[in-house]
DNA sequence: CAAGAATTGCAAATTTGTCGCAATTTCTGC
DNA sequence: GCAGAAATTGCGACAAATTTGCAATTCTTG
C-alpha cells in the first residue's frame, strides 16, 4: 500500500515518515496538481508553511511529488511512483486541467528522440493546451 | 520579418507595438529560456519590473512567448511562432537546458491522443529530464 | 494636431519562499 | 520502554518575487 511505498522511500534516503510527512502526502493523495496556496491553506494550521515547503522540497527531490507549471505558477502533484503515468491538458478557457493517461507508443518516441540527441531520458512532463470538451462545444 | 509578425498579432487583440513592447521583445529574441530576474536585470532601468511582468503575461496571453519551468522556477521564450517548435532536454546534473527539435510523427500523436480525449490541442510543452551527453559520461 | 484610450513608471502592498534556532518528535541501542 | 542523539517542526523574522493604484506619458484615430 502507499505508505509502505512513501516509508521506504524515505528511509533509504535516511528520512522517515513522520506524522506530518504523512499528513502532507494525504493532501496530495487522489488529488490533481495543486497550488503551494491551496496546500497551505488545506493544512489549516495543522502543519506550518515552512515545514510544507521544506516537505515540498524533499518530496520532490526523492521522486514523491512532481511539480507542474500551470499559468503563470506552478502546482504539484505525487509522481508517477504513486499514480499512472500522465499528461495533462489545460483548458486555456475555463482553466481547468485534466488528466490525459499516456500511451506506451508516445513514451518510447519520446526516449528514442532523446536518445538521438545523445541525452540519458529519466523522465518527462508534457502539458497541453487548448479547449477542454465543454469549452470547444461553447 | 518578426516586428510585423509581433505588431499584427498585438493589434489583432486591441493593443499596439510600443517602444517598450519591441524592446521587451528584442531581449526574448534569439535567446534560451530566460528568466524574469534576467529580463529585469537584462533591462536595467530602460523598463520598470512592473511593466516586464505586464508585457510577459501579455505575450504569453497573445501566445507571443511560452513559459516553461527549469527546476523550480519558471523562464520565458518566444514561441513557435517566432522559433522553430522544440521541446527542452533538461540535464539535471549540470542544469543545462538543451533545444530539442520536434518531430512531426511525435506532434500528430500528441495532437491525436488529445483529441480523442475530446480536447481541441492548441500547443503544448514538453520538458525532459536526464543527464546530458557530457554528464552521462561523467 | 487634439481628445481619448492605452501604456508606463513609481512606490507601496502583497504574496511567496527561505532561514536560524529553540522546542518537539523520531530513531537507536540498550 | 527508556535515555541520548539525530532529525524534524514551528515560529518569527527575512528576503525575493509579483501585483496594484494612480498620475504622467505615449499611442491611436479622426
Amino acid at each position: 500500500m502507499q505508505y509502505e511505498t512513501l516509508k521506504a522511500i524515505l528511509k533509504k534516503n535516511g528520512s522517515s515518515l513522520t506524522h506530518t510527512r504523512r499528513y502532507i502526502f494525504d493532501l496530495l493523495w487522489g488529488q490533481g496538481p495543486q497550488s503551494m496556496a491551496v496546500l497551505i491553506s488545506r493544512a489549516g494550521d495543522k502543519v506550518d508553511r515552512a515545514t510544507i515547503y521544506r516537505t515540498i522540497e524533499l518530496f520532490e527531490r526523492l521522486g514523491i511529488v512532481t511539480r507542474i507549471n500551470v499559468g503563470w505558477k506552478y502546482r504539484v502533484e505525487l509522481s508517477d511512483v504513486f499514480t499512472d503515468h500522465h499528461h495533462h491538458l489545460h483548458c486555456t478557457n475555463c482553466g481547468k486541467v485534466i488528466d490525459l493517461p499516456s500511451n506506451p507508443m508516445l513514451e518510447t518516441m519520446i526516449d528514442t528522440l532523446s536518445a538521438k540527441a545523445d541525452f540519458s531520458p529519466r523522465g518527462h512532463t508534457l502539458e497541453i493546451f487548448g479547449l477542454c470538451p465543454a469549452c470547444s462545444r461553447a
